[in-house]
DNA sequence: GCAAAAGTGTTGTCCTTACACCCATGC
DNA sequence: GCATGGGTGTAAGGACAACACTTTTGC
């Protein structure tokens, strides 16, 4: 019998082969990698982002991403989810890998290679106890004289974020748990920059089968309070592969 | 007028801002960094990807990505074209950043961080003149024993693949320029794993207009040879704000 | 003439869209 | 009682899915 072990042997009888894997990595060029959390939060009809003055002289007053080195053998996801925590005090939230961003002239202090996070979390879950470095919410719109490259990257998570929502119900994780229909059609509108008709937006979300009616009403709305519902993300999970999306 | 500049004075002057970005940068853990090209092809109906022998000993038969460690003051975009080019000779393909591993123990030497990096082509273009390492397009199935992460690198690679070509014409890409609808269906067919119905798969794609008729018909066919086309890039990326994707 | 696949049209169903009226609450 | 937005139903139109027959070529 003829095993892949055997092939082997014979096909890589006279090649040379690297025994030193040590000595290899070493030989490879060492760049400084950091992480860079885009959070996304919704409040008063608004997207915003966690921002904080860069602390850097050069880009003094300008806005800066929150962001990290990533430490020795630690897994960029673990860097992101720290920095969140760090500053949030957050844990089980939303996160995901973007894109790496690599231009050698991004860091004005040389090379640094970054990795973009986007993190997606409720506004009224959080205080921002600490707000160091002037750490707060920060609308999307009218963002100029950021830090880097992150006006870039947050261009980048943005669009990453209005195509995510259609394929995945992603920004419940931006409303408080409870909350009424017209609380996520503000959601849908204000991120992706449409009208949509209140009734038919009403019957396709009755219609995926995963909102739960809690019975309670909004509060303190000057109309007829609205019903509010919770969203069931394990239900969403376990049928999952019957979900095509949204499109409006 | 109250401008950013003085409001960031206001703001900024009671804290320590850093001055040397340089030794900053410094301070940071370095990390050497690849790129892994996953290079997908179409062949005789089966979704091919290029692959070379671990040159590494204690992966010796295993199969490996193409990659490299990424150079000075190299963009991640531009290693992984440069990978692609010292490998296929070919220059102006697709290539999309995918993302990013970082498990501190993916790599045996020590700490390497990848970004992995698609890339689809045209089979028929290039003829593999340099087979160093046993370079050769593997079929996508029964891929074991693979170096590294690579599988698990492959297998995200793949599943970027299915759902990207619902979403953009990507899978053109891997067809000659001038492809029958046959082919075209094969190659969706293929690759999502499933079975479309001929007439419908027809009216869809010329519905999309973004096909040219040649002109030309099929040849060495044991049967009625089909119509070739050929697909307008331009056309399509004129339009592209009406493409609403691909649905099965 | 037979096998094999190309090429074409129609019909029913379902999903999406557009749209109008009544209801509950705060003031 | 009036302003505001919540809550519901329906009809028309468009997209998609299912499906059968004729045509062209190689052998």
């Amino acid at each position: 019998m003829i095993t892949e072990e055997i092939i082997a042997s014979l096909t890589d009888d006279n090649r040379n082969l690297i025994q030193d894997v040590h000595a290899l990595v070493e030989s490879y060029p060492h760049v400084p990698i950091t992480v860079d959390c885009v959070i996304f939060g919704f409040d008063n009809n608004e997207l915003k982002v966690l921002l904080i003055r860069s602390d850097i002289e050069m880009y003094r007053g300008k806005w800066s991403l929150l962001g990290d080195f990533a430490h020795d053998d630690e897994e960029l996801d673990g860097a992101a989810y720290r920095v969140l925590h760090e500053r949030t005090g957050m844990d089980d939230v939303f996160l995901e890998q973007v894109k790496t961003f690599s231009k050698p002239n991004r860091h004005p202090g040389g090379r640094v290679l970054t990795v973009a996070y986007c993190s997606l979390l409720n506004i009224e879950h959080h205080d921002l106890e600490i707000t160091d470095n002037e750490l707060h919410w920060h609308s999307i719109k009218n963002l100029c004289g950021m830090a880097f490259d992150h006006k870039e990257i947050l261009d980048v998570c943005y669009a990453w974020l209005r195509k995510r929502m259609l394929e995945h119900p992603l920004g419940l994780n931006l409303l408080p748990e409870k909350f009424s229909l017209r609380e996520l059609q503000n959601l849908y509108e204000v991120i992706l920059d449409i009208k949509l008709d209140r009734r038919n937006f009403r019957k396709k979300f009755f219609s995926m089968d995963f909102l739960i009616d809690t019975g309670e009403y909004e509060d303190d709305v000057p109309h007829r309070p609205g019903r509010l519902y919770r969203f069931d993300f394990n239900k969403y999970e376990h049928n999952k592969r019957r979900w095509t999306g949204i499109e409006f």
